[in-house]
DNA sequence: CGAGTCTTTGAACTCACTCAAGTTCAGTGG
DNA sequence: CCACTGAACTTGAGTGAGTTCAAAGACTCG
Protein backbone atom coordinates (compact mmCIF):
# COMPACT_ATOMS: atom_id res chain seq x y z
CA UNK A 1 0.00 0.00 0.00
CA UNK A 2 1.23 3.59 -1.00
CA UNK A 3 1.23 5.70 2.29
CA UNK A 4 2.88 9.02 2.72
CA UNK A 5 2.86 11.68 5.40
CA UNK A 6 3.05 12.36 9.12
CA UNK A 7 2.24 8.66 10.92
CA UNK A 8 1.75 8.79 14.98
CA UNK A 9 5.29 6.68 15.67
CA UNK A 10 7.50 8.61 12.96
CA UNK A 11 6.13 12.06 12.37
CA UNK A 12 8.71 13.21 9.36
CA UNK A 13 8.89 10.20 7.61
CA UNK A 14 7.87 9.80 3.85
CA UNK A 15 7.45 6.21 3.18
CA UNK A 16 7.27 5.13 -0.34
CA UNK A 17 6.62 1.83 -1.45
CA UNK A 18 5.26 0.38 -4.58
CA UNK A 19 1.96 -0.60 -4.76
CA UNK A 20 -0.01 -2.63 -7.43
CA UNK A 21 -1.00 -0.30 -9.87
CA UNK A 22 -4.61 0.38 -10.19
CA UNK A 23 -3.62 2.69 -12.84
CA UNK A 24 -7.45 3.60 -14.53
CA UNK A 25 -5.50 4.21 -17.79
CA UNK A 26 -6.57 2.97 -21.32
CA UNK A 27 -4.45 0.33 -21.99
CA UNK A 28 -4.25 -2.64 -23.94
CA UNK A 29 -2.76 -5.65 -22.98
CA UNK A 30 0.33 -7.53 -24.74
CA UNK A 31 2.00 -10.84 -24.94
CA UNK A 32 5.57 -11.66 -25.99
CA UNK A 33 7.54 -14.92 -27.06
CA UNK A 34 10.86 -14.82 -25.32
CA UNK A 35 13.47 -12.78 -27.60
CA UNK A 36 10.75 -10.73 -28.61
CA UNK A 37 11.61 -6.63 -28.28
CA UNK A 38 8.99 -4.07 -26.65
CA UNK A 39 10.76 -1.29 -27.52
CA UNK A 40 14.30 -0.20 -29.38
CA UNK A 41 16.99 1.97 -28.55
CA UNK A 42 16.51 5.50 -30.03
CA UNK A 43 13.15 4.32 -30.96
CA UNK A 44 9.71 7.35 -29.94
CA UNK A 45 8.61 6.66 -26.92
CA UNK A 46 4.63 5.18 -28.15
CA UNK A 47 3.61 3.74 -24.46
CA UNK A 48 4.30 3.04 -21.34
CA UNK A 49 4.58 -1.02 -20.41
CA UNK A 50 3.48 -2.24 -16.80
CA UNK A 51 5.12 -5.91 -16.69
CA UNK A 52 2.20 -8.50 -15.30
CA UNK A 53 4.49 -11.67 -15.71
CA UNK A 54 7.65 -12.50 -16.86
CA UNK A 55 10.61 -10.63 -16.80
CA UNK A 56 12.49 -8.13 -19.47
CA UNK A 57 15.88 -6.72 -20.10
CA UNK A 58 16.79 -3.21 -20.43
CA UNK A 59 20.10 -3.00 -21.98
CA UNK A 60 22.05 -0.67 -24.39
CA UNK A 61 24.67 -1.18 -27.46
CA UNK A 62 28.37 -0.29 -26.55
CA UNK A 63 30.25 1.30 -29.21
CA UNK A 64 32.34 -2.37 -29.35
CA UNK A 65 29.23 -4.29 -30.29
CA UNK A 66 28.49 -5.81 -26.71
CA UNK A 67 25.71 -4.94 -24.87
CA UNK A 68 25.62 -2.88 -21.47
CA UNK A 69 22.29 -4.39 -19.43
CA UNK A 70 21.03 -1.79 -17.48
CA UNK A 71 18.42 -3.72 -15.09
CA UNK A 72 16.31 -6.58 -15.33
CA UNK A 73 12.05 -5.82 -15.28
CA UNK A 74 9.64 -7.87 -13.42
CA UNK A 75 6.37 -7.82 -12.82
CA UNK A 76 4.48 -4.42 -11.32
CA UNK A 77 7.44 -2.73 -13.05
CA UNK A 78 6.65 0.05 -15.33
CA UNK A 79 9.13 0.29 -18.21
CA UNK A 80 9.79 2.91 -21.11
CA UNK A 81 9.94 6.40 -19.14
CA UNK A 82 12.50 8.77 -20.27
CA UNK A 83 13.36 12.03 -19.95
CA UNK A 84 12.85 13.21 -23.50
CA UNK A 85 11.22 11.39 -26.18
CA UNK A 86 13.21 8.72 -27.56
CA UNK A 87 13.71 5.24 -25.79
CA UNK A 88 17.37 5.14 -24.28
CA UNK A 89 17.64 1.64 -24.48
CA UNK A 90 15.82 -1.33 -26.27
CA UNK A 91 13.90 -4.09 -23.88
CA UNK A 92 14.25 -7.34 -24.66
CA UNK A 93 11.51 -10.11 -23.04
CA UNK A 94 13.70 -12.72 -21.83
CA UNK A 95 10.61 -15.11 -20.73
CA UNK A 96 7.38 -14.96 -22.41
CA UNK A 97 6.14 -12.09 -21.06
CA UNK A 98 2.41 -10.13 -20.41
CA UNK A 99 1.92 -6.32 -20.43
CA UNK A 100 -0.35 -3.98 -19.94
CA UNK A 101 0.23 -1.07 -22.89
CA UNK A 102 -0.47 2.39 -22.11
CA UNK A 103 -0.12 5.01 -24.76
CA UNK A 104 2.05 7.71 -23.79
CA UNK A 105 -0.88 10.62 -25.38
CA UNK A 106 -2.99 9.21 -22.22
CA UNK A 107 -0.67 9.72 -19.58
CA UNK A 108 0.34 12.88 -20.40
CA UNK A 109 -3.13 14.03 -20.61
CA UNK A 110 -4.04 12.45 -17.00
CA UNK A 111 -0.69 13.13 -15.39
CA UNK A 112 -0.40 17.50 -14.17
CA UNK A 113 -4.53 16.38 -13.06
CA UNK A 114 -4.05 13.43 -11.39
CA UNK A 115 -2.00 13.56 -8.38
CA UNK A 116 -2.18 9.82 -7.59
CA UNK A 117 -0.63 9.01 -10.86
CA UNK A 118 1.59 11.27 -10.02
CA UNK A 119 2.51 9.96 -7.14
CA UNK A 120 2.84 6.59 -8.30
CA UNK A 121 5.46 7.66 -10.56
CA UNK A 122 7.39 8.79 -8.27
CA UNK A 123 6.99 5.54 -6.32
CA UNK A 124 8.46 3.68 -9.45
CA UNK A 125 11.45 6.32 -9.86
CA UNK A 126 12.20 5.90 -6.62
CA UNK A 127 12.53 1.70 -7.04
CA UNK A 128 14.31 2.27 -10.09
CA UNK A 129 16.77 4.93 -8.55
CA UNK A 130 17.28 2.41 -5.72
CA UNK A 131 18.07 -0.62 -8.07
CA UNK A 132 20.22 1.68 -10.29
CA UNK A 133 22.67 2.28 -7.06
CA UNK A 134 22.45 -1.34 -5.77
CA UNK A 135 23.57 -1.78 -9.97
CA UNK A 136 26.66 0.70 -9.59
CA UNK A 137 27.76 -0.27 -6.15
CA UNK A 138 28.07 -3.85 -7.34
CA UNK A 139 29.42 -2.51 -10.46
CA UNK A 140 32.32 -0.70 -8.22
CA UNK A 141 33.37 -3.87 -6.41
CA UNK A 142 36.63 -5.16 -8.35
CA UNK A 143 36.23 -9.00 -7.65
CA UNK A 144 34.16 -10.98 -9.93
CA UNK A 145 32.92 -13.09 -6.44
CA UNK A 146 31.53 -10.05 -4.98
CA UNK A 147 29.27 -8.67 -8.13
CA UNK A 148 27.98 -12.23 -7.86
CA UNK A 149 27.21 -12.30 -4.57
CA UNK A 150 25.69 -8.98 -4.89
CA UNK A 151 23.99 -9.80 -7.67
CA UNK A 152 22.69 -12.93 -6.20
CA UNK A 153 21.51 -11.02 -3.48
CA UNK A 154 19.40 -8.28 -5.61
CA UNK A 155 17.76 -11.07 -7.30
CA UNK A 156 16.56 -13.27 -4.03
CA UNK A 157 15.78 -9.44 -2.84
CA UNK A 158 13.28 -8.86 -5.83
CA UNK A 159 12.03 -12.97 -5.02
CA UNK A 160 11.29 -12.08 -1.56
CA UNK A 161 9.45 -8.84 -2.18
CA UNK A 162 7.23 -10.35 -4.79
CA UNK A 163 6.07 -13.13 -2.25
CA UNK A 164 8.67 -15.90 -4.21
CA UNK A 165 8.03 -18.78 -1.20
CA UNK A 166 10.86 -20.75 -2.77
CA UNK A 167 14.63 -21.24 -0.74
CA UNK A 168 16.60 -21.73 -4.18
CA UNK A 169 17.06 -18.58 -6.74
CA UNK A 170 15.81 -18.78 -10.29
CA UNK A 171 18.08 -16.83 -12.98
CA UNK A 172 15.92 -16.31 -16.39
CA UNK A 173 18.74 -14.66 -18.10
CA UNK A 174 21.90 -16.65 -19.52
CA UNK A 175 25.52 -16.58 -18.14
CA UNK A 176 25.99 -13.74 -20.83
CA UNK A 177 23.52 -11.54 -19.89
CA UNK A 178 24.69 -11.78 -16.09
CA UNK A 179 28.14 -10.72 -17.22
CA UNK A 180 26.64 -8.11 -19.19
CA UNK A 181 25.11 -6.77 -16.49
CA UNK A 182 27.84 -6.96 -13.44
CA UNK A 183 30.28 -6.22 -15.75
CA UNK A 184 32.46 -9.41 -16.48
CA UNK A 185 33.07 -11.92 -18.87
CA UNK A 186 30.63 -14.89 -19.04
CA UNK A 187 33.27 -17.33 -18.34
CA UNK A 188 34.13 -15.47 -15.49
CA UNK A 189 30.61 -15.53 -14.39
CA UNK A 190 30.36 -19.39 -14.48
CA UNK A 191 33.85 -19.43 -12.40
CA UNK A 192 32.66 -17.01 -9.79
CA UNK A 193 29.46 -19.69 -9.39
CA UNK A 194 31.94 -21.98 -8.99
CA UNK A 195 34.29 -20.71 -6.31
CA UNK A 196 31.12 -20.33 -4.56
CA UNK A 197 29.82 -23.74 -4.76
CA UNK A 198 33.07 -24.75 -3.82
CA UNK A 199 33.23 -23.05 -0.85
CA UNK A 200 29.70 -24.57 -0.05
CA UNK A 201 28.35 -21.24 0.30
CA UNK A 202 25.85 -22.86 -2.49
CA UNK A 203 24.35 -25.27 -4.94
CA UNK A 204 24.20 -25.67 -8.64
CA UNK A 205 20.85 -27.30 -9.10
CA UNK A 206 21.15 -26.60 -12.90
CA UNK A 207 21.79 -23.55 -15.16
CA UNK A 208 18.59 -21.63 -13.97
CA UNK A 209 17.71 -22.99 -10.17
CA UNK A 210 20.52 -22.29 -7.52
CA UNK A 211 20.44 -22.01 -3.70
CA UNK A 212 22.00 -20.34 -0.75
CA UNK A 213 23.19 -23.37 1.57
CA UNK A 214 25.39 -21.32 3.88
CA UNK A 215 24.30 -18.00 4.22
CA UNK A 216 27.76 -16.93 6.61
CA UNK A 217 30.21 -18.33 3.96
CA UNK A 218 28.23 -16.71 1.14
CA UNK A 219 28.42 -13.23 2.55
CA UNK A 220 32.41 -13.88 3.64
CA UNK A 221 32.69 -14.95 0.25
CA UNK A 222 31.15 -11.49 -1.03
CA UNK A 223 33.54 -9.27 1.82
CA UNK A 224 36.88 -12.04 1.26
CA UNK A 225 39.04 -9.55 -0.49
CA UNK A 226 42.97 -9.41 -0.17
CA UNK A 227 43.30 -5.68 -0.02
CA UNK A 228 40.93 -5.26 -3.25
CA UNK A 229 37.88 -4.25 -3.00
CA UNK B 1 10.75 25.50 -17.85
CA UNK B 2 8.97 22.47 -16.78
CA UNK B 3 6.86 21.09 -20.15
CA UNK B 4 4.58 18.50 -20.17
CA UNK B 5 1.86 16.86 -22.29
CA UNK B 6 1.47 17.37 -25.92
CA UNK B 7 2.39 19.76 -28.25
CA UNK B 8 1.79 20.77 -31.89
CA UNK B 9 4.75 18.99 -33.44
CA UNK B 10 5.70 16.09 -31.05
CA UNK B 11 2.54 15.19 -29.77
CA UNK B 12 2.41 12.05 -27.18
CA UNK B 13 5.61 13.65 -25.79
CA UNK B 14 6.33 13.86 -22.16
CA UNK B 15 9.15 16.55 -22.13
CA UNK B 16 10.64 16.20 -18.64
CA UNK B 17 13.23 19.36 -17.66
CA UNK B 18 14.01 20.55 -14.54
CA UNK B 19 13.35 23.91 -13.39
CA UNK B 20 15.05 26.23 -11.07
CA UNK B 21 12.41 24.82 -8.29
CA UNK B 22 10.30 27.54 -6.53
CA UNK B 23 9.64 25.55 -4.12
CA UNK B 24 7.32 27.63 -1.86
CA UNK B 25 8.70 25.85 1.40
CA UNK B 26 9.31 27.15 4.34
CA UNK B 27 13.01 26.52 4.34
CA UNK B 28 16.19 27.58 6.19
CA UNK B 29 19.54 29.02 4.49
CA UNK B 30 22.17 27.26 5.65
CA UNK B 31 26.08 27.59 4.83
CA UNK B 32 28.80 24.71 5.02
CA UNK B 33 32.76 24.82 4.98
CA UNK B 34 34.57 22.56 2.96
CA UNK B 35 34.81 19.02 4.48
CA UNK B 36 31.30 19.75 6.72
CA UNK B 37 28.49 17.32 6.41
CA UNK B 38 24.74 17.86 5.85
CA UNK B 39 23.90 14.88 7.06
CA UNK B 40 25.24 11.09 7.39
CA UNK B 41 24.44 7.68 6.33
CA UNK B 42 21.92 5.40 8.54
CA UNK B 43 20.48 9.06 10.57
CA UNK B 44 16.91 9.57 10.10
CA UNK B 45 15.66 12.05 7.20
CA UNK B 46 14.21 15.53 9.01
CA UNK B 47 14.80 17.81 5.73
CA UNK B 48 15.75 18.17 2.00
CA UNK B 49 18.69 20.12 0.81
CA UNK B 50 18.48 22.51 -2.16
CA UNK B 51 21.70 23.46 -3.30
CA UNK B 52 22.52 26.62 -4.25
CA UNK B 53 26.00 27.14 -4.74
CA UNK B 54 28.96 24.54 -4.43
CA UNK B 55 29.65 20.92 -5.03
CA UNK B 56 29.03 17.79 -2.44
CA UNK B 57 29.37 14.48 -2.67
CA UNK B 58 27.28 11.77 -1.46
CA UNK B 59 28.30 8.68 -0.68
CA UNK B 60 28.86 5.46 1.49
CA UNK B 61 31.27 3.09 3.44
CA UNK B 62 32.02 -0.28 1.80
CA UNK B 63 32.77 -3.17 4.45
CA UNK B 64 36.84 -2.60 3.89
CA UNK B 65 36.99 1.04 4.91
CA UNK B 66 36.95 2.62 1.36
CA UNK B 67 34.05 4.60 0.40
CA UNK B 68 32.07 4.21 -2.69
CA UNK B 69 30.77 7.48 -4.26
CA UNK B 70 27.20 7.23 -5.41
CA UNK B 71 27.33 11.07 -7.34
CA UNK B 72 28.19 13.91 -7.23
CA UNK B 73 25.59 16.84 -6.34
CA UNK B 74 25.55 20.73 -8.00
CA UNK B 75 23.86 23.94 -7.71
CA UNK B 76 19.62 22.43 -8.23
CA UNK B 77 19.89 19.83 -7.22
CA UNK B 78 17.64 18.66 -4.06
CA UNK B 79 19.34 15.54 -1.89
CA UNK B 80 18.48 14.06 1.19
CA UNK B 81 14.92 11.73 -0.65
CA UNK B 82 15.51 8.27 0.10
CA UNK B 83 12.79 5.31 0.41
CA UNK B 84 12.37 4.83 3.52
CA UNK B 85 13.09 7.03 6.70
CA UNK B 86 16.68 6.88 6.90
CA UNK B 87 19.49 7.90 4.48
CA UNK B 88 21.06 5.80 2.14
CA UNK B 89 24.41 7.64 2.21
CA UNK B 90 26.26 10.75 3.90
CA UNK B 91 26.73 13.98 2.60
CA UNK B 92 29.66 15.85 2.27
CA UNK B 93 30.57 19.43 1.29
CA UNK B 94 33.19 19.08 -1.30
CA UNK B 95 33.64 22.81 -1.41
CA UNK B 96 31.77 25.94 0.35
CA UNK B 97 28.18 25.01 -0.01
CA UNK B 98 25.13 27.51 -0.05
CA UNK B 99 21.56 25.49 0.43
CA UNK B 100 17.75 25.83 1.50
CA UNK B 101 17.19 23.52 4.21
CA UNK B 102 13.40 22.14 4.32
CA UNK B 103 11.99 20.34 6.69
CA UNK B 104 10.26 16.44 6.02
CA UNK B 105 7.25 17.66 7.71
CA UNK B 106 6.68 20.64 5.69
CA UNK B 107 7.49 18.09 2.34
CA UNK B 108 4.96 15.20 3.77
CA UNK B 109 2.20 17.74 4.42
CA UNK B 110 2.18 19.67 0.88
CA UNK B 111 3.01 16.70 -1.36
CA UNK B 112 -0.36 14.85 -2.22
CA UNK B 113 -2.04 17.83 -2.41
CA UNK B 114 0.76 19.85 -4.46
CA UNK B 115 1.01 18.50 -8.14
CA UNK B 116 3.59 20.72 -9.22
CA UNK B 117 5.49 19.96 -5.76
CA UNK B 118 5.11 16.16 -7.01
CA UNK B 119 5.79 17.19 -10.37
CA UNK B 120 8.98 18.57 -9.11
CA UNK B 121 9.88 15.60 -7.23
CA UNK B 122 9.55 13.36 -10.40
CA UNK B 123 12.01 15.75 -12.32
CA UNK B 124 14.38 15.58 -10.06
CA UNK B 125 14.22 11.75 -9.77
CA UNK B 126 14.55 11.73 -13.80
CA UNK B 127 17.62 13.21 -13.45
CA UNK B 128 19.03 11.37 -11.05
CA UNK B 129 17.88 8.02 -12.39
CA UNK B 130 19.75 9.17 -15.56
CA UNK B 131 22.47 10.06 -13.72
CA UNK B 132 22.79 7.07 -11.82
CA UNK B 133 22.68 5.31 -15.11
CA UNK B 134 25.19 7.07 -16.34
CA UNK B 135 27.30 6.16 -13.73
CA UNK B 136 26.44 2.36 -14.05
CA UNK B 137 27.52 2.58 -17.46
CA UNK B 138 31.07 4.47 -16.61
CA UNK B 139 31.58 1.40 -14.28
CA UNK B 140 30.97 -0.66 -16.73
CA UNK B 141 33.85 -0.13 -18.87
CA UNK B 142 36.83 -2.24 -17.88
CA UNK B 143 40.00 0.38 -18.71
CA UNK B 144 40.27 3.17 -16.62
CA UNK B 145 40.72 5.77 -19.44
CA UNK B 146 37.60 5.13 -20.46
CA UNK B 147 35.82 5.38 -17.28
CA UNK B 148 37.61 8.14 -16.86
CA UNK B 149 36.70 10.07 -20.84
CA UNK B 150 33.46 9.39 -19.41
CA UNK B 151 33.67 11.07 -16.64
CA UNK B 152 34.73 14.00 -17.83
CA UNK B 153 31.97 14.34 -20.23
CA UNK B 154 29.62 13.81 -17.57
CA UNK B 155 31.60 16.40 -15.77
CA UNK B 156 31.54 18.67 -19.30
CA UNK B 157 27.52 18.14 -19.59
CA UNK B 158 27.01 19.06 -16.26
CA UNK B 159 28.76 22.19 -16.92
CA UNK B 160 27.35 23.07 -20.20
CA UNK B 161 23.83 22.24 -18.79
CA UNK B 162 24.41 25.30 -15.94
CA UNK B 163 25.59 27.57 -18.72
CA UNK B 164 29.08 27.77 -17.86
CA UNK B 165 30.95 29.26 -20.62
CA UNK B 166 34.97 28.42 -19.64
CA UNK B 167 35.89 25.80 -22.08
CA UNK B 168 37.64 23.95 -19.50
CA UNK B 169 36.56 21.57 -17.35
CA UNK B 170 36.70 21.95 -13.86
CA UNK B 171 37.65 19.39 -11.25
CA UNK B 172 36.47 20.26 -7.34
CA UNK B 173 37.28 16.98 -6.06
CA UNK B 174 40.49 15.49 -5.41
CA UNK B 175 42.00 12.19 -7.34
CA UNK B 176 40.99 10.08 -4.63
CA UNK B 177 36.96 11.29 -5.11
CA UNK B 178 37.80 10.24 -9.06
CA UNK B 179 38.89 6.81 -8.12
CA UNK B 180 35.93 6.11 -5.26
CA UNK B 181 33.18 7.60 -8.23
CA UNK B 182 34.62 5.61 -11.26
CA UNK B 183 35.93 2.45 -9.47
CA UNK B 184 39.87 2.60 -9.53
CA UNK B 185 42.28 3.87 -7.42
CA UNK B 186 43.56 7.06 -7.50
CA UNK B 187 47.20 5.96 -8.87
CA UNK B 188 45.30 4.95 -11.92
CA UNK B 189 43.10 8.61 -11.92
CA UNK B 190 46.37 10.09 -12.50
CA UNK B 191 47.85 7.27 -14.93
CA UNK B 192 44.70 7.88 -17.09
CA UNK B 193 45.01 11.52 -17.58
CA UNK B 194 48.49 11.50 -17.87
CA UNK B 195 47.37 9.15 -20.82
CA UNK B 196 45.52 11.22 -22.41
CA UNK B 197 47.70 14.36 -22.34
CA UNK B 198 49.97 11.81 -24.08
CA UNK B 199 47.90 11.69 -26.67
CA UNK B 200 47.36 15.39 -27.38
CA UNK B 201 43.49 15.01 -26.52
CA UNK B 202 43.53 17.40 -23.37
CA UNK B 203 46.08 19.84 -21.39
CA UNK B 204 46.01 19.54 -17.58
CA UNK B 205 46.58 23.28 -16.72
CA UNK B 206 46.45 21.98 -13.07
CA UNK B 207 44.88 20.11 -10.45
CA UNK B 208 41.43 21.37 -10.88
CA UNK B 209 41.28 22.49 -14.40
CA UNK B 210 41.57 20.31 -17.75
CA UNK B 211 40.66 21.49 -21.00
CA UNK B 212 39.80 18.88 -24.00
CA UNK B 213 42.11 20.16 -26.84
CA UNK B 214 41.81 17.20 -29.30
CA UNK B 215 37.74 16.30 -29.19
CA UNK B 216 38.46 13.53 -32.00
CA UNK B 217 41.64 11.79 -30.31
CA UNK B 218 39.47 12.17 -26.98
CA UNK B 219 36.81 9.78 -27.97
CA UNK B 220 39.10 8.06 -29.57
CA UNK B 221 40.85 7.18 -26.66
CA UNK B 222 37.94 6.27 -24.64
CA UNK B 223 37.22 3.97 -27.31
CA UNK B 224 40.52 2.21 -28.31
CA UNK B 225 40.19 -1.19 -26.83
CA UNK B 226 42.46 -3.80 -27.63
CA UNK B 227 39.68 -6.18 -27.50
CA UNK B 228 38.06 -4.93 -23.87
CA UNK B 229 35.57 -2.72 -23.39
C1' DC C 1 17.96 -38.14 -31.84
C1' DG C 2 20.48 -34.46 -33.89
C1' DA C 3 21.67 -29.41 -34.44
C1' DG C 4 22.36 -25.33 -32.51
C1' DT C 5 22.82 -22.71 -28.38
C1' DC C 6 24.57 -22.20 -24.05
C1' DT C 7 28.15 -23.26 -20.70
C1' DT C 8 32.45 -24.95 -18.87
C1' DT C 9 37.42 -25.63 -18.83
C1' DG C 10 42.18 -24.47 -19.99
C1' DA C 11 46.32 -21.44 -21.17
C1' DA C 12 48.70 -17.18 -22.05
C1' DC C 13 48.41 -12.20 -21.63
C1' DT C 14 47.42 -7.61 -19.71
C1' DC C 15 45.92 -3.81 -17.18
C1' DA C 16 44.99 -2.06 -12.89
C1' DC C 17 46.19 -2.99 -8.04
C1' DT C 18 49.23 -2.45 -4.00
C1' DC C 19 53.18 -0.77 -1.86
C1' DA C 20 56.65 2.57 -1.48
C1' DA C 21 59.28 6.64 -2.51
C1' DG C 22 59.54 11.10 -4.53
C1' DT C 23 57.35 15.60 -6.06
C1' DT C 24 54.20 19.47 -6.12
C1' DC C 25 51.09 22.42 -3.93
C1' DA C 26 48.54 25.33 -0.51
C1' DG C 27 48.21 27.33 3.63
C1' DT C 28 50.66 29.04 8.02
C1' DG C 29 53.53 31.52 10.93
C1' DG C 30 57.93 33.72 11.57
C1' DC D 1 58.11 37.69 1.79
C1' DC D 2 59.75 33.27 2.37
C1' DA D 3 60.81 28.88 4.65
C1' DC D 4 58.11 25.24 6.62
C1' DT D 5 54.66 21.46 7.00
C1' DG D 6 51.22 18.35 5.82
C1' DA D 7 48.16 16.95 2.26
C1' DA D 8 47.54 15.86 -2.37
C1' DC D 9 49.43 14.05 -6.37
C1' DT D 10 52.83 11.52 -9.39
C1' DT D 11 56.00 7.91 -10.63
C1' DG D 12 57.92 3.23 -10.53
C1' DA D 13 58.14 -2.00 -9.88
C1' DG D 14 56.14 -6.29 -9.14
C1' DT D 15 51.89 -9.21 -8.65
C1' DG D 16 47.38 -11.11 -9.66
C1' DA D 17 42.51 -11.55 -11.15
C1' DG D 18 39.96 -11.26 -15.10
C1' DT D 19 40.33 -11.08 -20.21
C1' DT D 20 40.59 -13.25 -24.72
C1' DC D 21 40.84 -17.18 -27.62
C1' DA D 22 39.94 -21.87 -28.46
C1' DA D 23 37.97 -26.31 -27.84
C1' DA D 24 35.28 -29.61 -25.41
C1' DG D 25 31.14 -30.55 -22.84
C1' DA D 26 25.94 -29.97 -21.63
C1' DC D 27 21.38 -28.82 -22.40
C1' DT D 28 17.00 -27.73 -25.34
C1' DC D 29 13.81 -28.04 -28.81
C1' DG D 30 12.25 -29.37 -33.05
Amino acid sequence: MITVGASADDPGHLSISRARPELSLPSSFVRLRRGERLYQEGERIEALFHIVTGVVKLYTKVPDGKQHIMSFSFPDDLIGLAQNGSHEGSAEALTPVTAYRMPMAAVNARLRSDPDLEFHLICQLSHELHQARCHASLLSRHRATARIGLFLQMLEANQNAHGVSSQEIYLPMKRSDIGAYVGISLEAVGRAFRRFANRGAITIRNRRYIKITNRAEFEAAILDETGRN
